[in-house]
DNA sequence: TGTACATCAGTGAACGCGCGTTCACTGATGTAC
DNA sequence: TGTACATCAGTGAACGCGCGTTCACTGATGTAC
């Protein structure tokens, strides 16, 4: 609007915009306060308004990566086709979240990589959502309908995310032979997971 | 011995240990040819009569690192207990190079962080020995042994390497409850595993 | 065995670069009376 | 509604830093006759 575009909080927006991406295309490892303050046109000192410091913008941008990781997850519930039985339902709907984890990665593997960056500052708020608590969600509805025996409850969960984490992590880090569509080993692991907990 | 240490490859060697270190108390991010060259008594361009670049000498380190981790897993079959069953001892096999994929990680964060780091150069040379070779070739027994049905052999790796590798991965990015010894889940996952291949 | 010479592994200075962070400052925004 | 003033979000220059890489060079090592 006036000749200081940046008053009220924008900056901060604008800031994190140019940060996503950055990372979207050269990974979480790239950034830099001067070379963001220099793609949104204000001078380096300026970003210290929004942020301490390099690490906590880090910190920030992570915690964006992980939360659009877990919307992924969830919207991958929107599409599904209907199925009758209530106990197959919550494992078609277990194994979608667990793909979109995985093919969240694969679609964007420096997202990924930014969401579990190792940070030096920790998020001042809760991820919302929370990609755990999505997991954890739908693996509660299995148990729930009877599909997890009371046994294998506990142990479920570190089960299920070491999969899908695992293979998203092997399929981005060009360690695996590219496929064009790893779907195979997707469905693999999944399906491997749901005999692993059930 | 004589006043110049470094004739004969002599200074590679010194330079790949004084690597290795800096790697496990700092992480492979931390690597710099003119610090290397400085802690080894150097001048920075002699780096550059052993390795081209920064890049090369970090592929490098990093195979290194991999040859560790398989190091590491055949000497877990050391000093496993005896068992009588050819189909358990296949699986006993199988179970403990698995654990110890996880228990490396966990014990040297920095040496299986660089194990996996994405390099831009290709090594020269194969890993020696591999741990994909090492998983495979467990798995490989397990189905000549009759432990994985015909029909679960061509999944079976995929499924296992994304299970020790997620956990390796979450365990060591404290993005997990720090427990002082995670026995518990690598016990919990190693064994869904096997339920998930067998 | 001795000597002339090629090869090889170093040196040291310099290049250009970009970074995070601090500081004293200015000028616009918003507020109290 | 108008004015005095505090607050707030920017500026611009400077700090000190370390890096990868190149270049012309030197002096030691090893070799051929």
């Amino acid at each position: 609007m006036t000749e200081k575009p940046y008053h009220h909080g924008a900056l901060e927006r604008a800031l994190t915009d140019a940060a996503m991406n950055v990372v979207r295309t050269s990974g979480i490892g790239a950034l830099s306060l001067r070379d963001l303050a220099r793609s949104v046109g204000v001078s380096p000192s300026a970003t210290y308004r929004h942020f301490p410091s390099r690490d906590h913008l880090l910190a920030h941008v992570s915690q964006i990566a992980r939360e659009d990781l877990a919307h992924a997850m969830l919207h991958a519930l929107d599409t599904l086709p209907t199925v009758r039985d209530p106990k197959r339902r919550t494992v078609q709907r277990f194994e979608a979240i667990g793909s979109a984890y995985v093919t969240f990665a694969v679609e964007h593997p420096p997202l990924f990589e930014a969401a579990f960056f190792a940070c030096e500052v920790r998020p001042v708020r809760e991820d919302d959502p929370a990609a755990w608590g999505v997991l954890v969600d739908a693996i509660d509805s299995m148990a729930n309908a009877g599909v997890i025996p009371p046994a294998r409850r506990k142990d479920a969960p570190i089960i299920a995310w070491a999969g899908v984490h695992g293979l998203a992590n092997i399929l981005t880090a060009s360690v695996w032979p590219p496929d064009a569509t790893p779907d195979q080993e997707i469905e693999a692991v999944v399906q491997g997971i749901t005999r692993a907990i059930s």
